[in-house]
DNA sequence: CTGAAAGCGCTTACAG
DNA sequence: CTGAAAGCGCTTACAG
């Protein structure tokens, strides 16, 4: 808006057409019958004028903006993608535009003035993992706010909806991989930030199957990551250094297992040789790096589409699920020490389950 | 918005304070002096009511919706990602929102109502090479509404700010490393989609690199990839079986490398050794590829961050630059055929000028 | 420094 | 099937 020869209004295409803004809105709207003949002289005079409603005024008269907020820690790497395209895909499937605040740069001495996503300007919000305290959150649903969250729990006590993966038996599945099928025993497991739900249960999943198979937890083989290519670098080669011993490393996701790659690779340690690898989420360089990654596939873009399914239940007043896990499962490349021939693009060998 | 308790106004504010709606919109907007004591018992209201103006009525209220738009034909891969980035912070910084709309979806039998983003819901559009045809670009920039073009120019005769890299420049000085360095003279061009700029420029380029060493031109070997990886497998498994030679591939963008590498890969060429591979672009993905991808580096994020400053300059009346060509560089790894030792995440060598 | 009033461009009962 | 009118929650001259 502003600037321009002033958009013309709802009057404007009454008036050419003959006929009330009312009768002009509830053509636009299809919200009560209008005749065909006068359908087709507001049609015209909006075709004539190139009219658009504004969304602003749509907004304040008719109680709604018809837009969804995702709120997100940053915008990057192979995560937040599929994510932001699966819930772009399904909020302007139903017709609702896309409002996104991403942090990143929360630190970089910007303060908004009001809150950047909320009641003010969107019909309901999705919230990832740490992006929104939990006394907001309260506060949001004591209001009836419309409100999903993405990989973490509500808050005790709120009927909040929330989708995330199913991790511990994707976590469960790729560490007896390495114990059953590579005779691994020593794995190190490289964990997300701290409070990331998602490695909790995946470090759930890894001490699950280290009971299954009888082998003892040993807590130095737990290390914080980040879920960071960068950080996990460092920290594997800090270990490395120090001499810790393992044969193993389930990365808490791919980003960290390129890192701990690369830091292997350094001190000429081979993989899988020397050091089997997992990842977790399976991104798309998962298959390109070498050698091509072993890892859990998690439905990231299918999270982000069921998540933005579930806040238009709410907002729409359908039924909803309150609790929605999605399926992982293990891709079986080369870097656990599996044969890998397989170059093609879209052919990944998936093992759902396990031989013993 | 919608549901919930009814959220509280600007007169409940107001009421509250014991003053008018017109002071309390004073003090919200810092817009005219208000009396020390005046302006703490209106922040002391909106505390006790945890009040935010709701954005539609300042919008209508004000002629200004404070959100720019970003026109993206879809969200994936290494390009997309970093340039929404830069967007994105961009906005933020200055204080608007951000509102974007991705079309990959566009066949997918959804059709919007009205345009999804333009005059009606933003102050601004920031719009991605072919995603607006010239004649609503045309219709817009008539109407005054502020316009920045990424990555293609204005059609012509419309002074319309536009930011792209130095494509033609930093393809010259890959061409020209794969000729001098490696003794290349069979050297094929990965073409992106038809009609993209980027690849025209990038192709320009190409030529000029032969034209400065009496290469001649060969049409054969310029084939169309689409920046897109599965095309480039299958195109480049589709050269190597017809027995069309080359000794170097100049792959339009990193995907199309990586798809490039594929091919090669499984018909038992080496690169570097039988054929050398330069990217363009340097993803995130590039340095870990094997062997390292040598590339030519584009600020992809910048060019978000610089067309976003651009815009909110035509929108603030600011000076504006119509015309950014952002610097690329060419980044050696091991692709191309020069040695690479270097696995460090965060120090690639740079080459700026190539030795003869 | 502060308030009353008009107006932004729509939607939605209410009448007919 | 159609229109007149109220109202959504703000901003911004205009007066004082």
């Amino acid at each position: 808006m502003r600037k321009g020869k002033s958009r013309p209004t709802i009057s404007d295409v009454a008036r050419e057409a003959g006929v009330s803004i009312s009768t002009v809105s509830r053509v636009m709207n299809g919200t009560a019958p209008v005749a065909d003949e006068t359908m087709q002289r507001v049609l015209d005079a909006v075709a004539a004028l190139n009219y658009t409603p504004q969304a602003a005024a749509r907004t304040l008269a008719g109680r709604r903006t018809q837009t969804i907020g995702l709120l997100l820690p940053e915008i990057s790497g192979g995560f937040f993608v599929p994510m932001l395209r699966g819930v772009e895909a399904t909020v302007r499937a139903a017709g609702y535009d896309l409002l996104i605040y991403a942090t990143a740069h929360a630190h970089s001495g910007y303060e908004p003035a009001f809150k950047p996503l909320g009641e003010h300007n969107t019909d309901g919000l999705l919230v990832f993992a740490g992006r929104l305290d939990d006394a907001e959150i309260a506060r949001l649903y004591s209001q009836d706010f419309p409100l999903v969250l993405l990989h973490r729990n509500p808050p005790t006590g709120l009927a909040i909806p929330y989708v995330t993966f199913e991790n511990k038996a994707g976590a469960t599945k790729a560490v007896e991989h390495l114990i059953t099928n590579h005779g691994r025993s020593r794995i190190l497991y490289l964990a997300g930030p701290r409070g990331n739900e998602d490695s909790a249960w995946r470090l759930a999943g890894y001490r699950q199957a280290l009971k299954n198979h009888g082998l003892a937890f040993d807590s130095d083989l737990v290390v914080q990551a980040d879920f960071d290519e960068a950080c996990a670098h460092r920290v594997v080669a800090d270990l490395l250094a120090n001499g810790v011993r393992f044969d193993a490393i389930f990365a808490g996701d791919d980003e960290s297992a390129m890192g701990a790659l690369l830091a292997l690779r350094e001190t000429g340690k081979r993989v899988p040789d020397d050091v089997s690898l997992i990842g977790f989420d399976d991104i798309l360089a998962a298959r390109h790096i070498a050698p091509p990654l072993t890892t859990v596939r998690a439905p990231i873009e299918q999270a982000g589409a069921e998540a933005t399914r579930q806040l238009l239940n709410v907002i729409e007043g359908n039924d909803v699920t309150l609790k929605t896990l999605l399926p992982t499962e293990l891709i079986v490349r080369a870097s656990c020490g599996c044969p890998h021939t397989q170059t093609h693009i879209d052919n990944p060998v998936a093992v759902t389950a396990i031989a013993a």
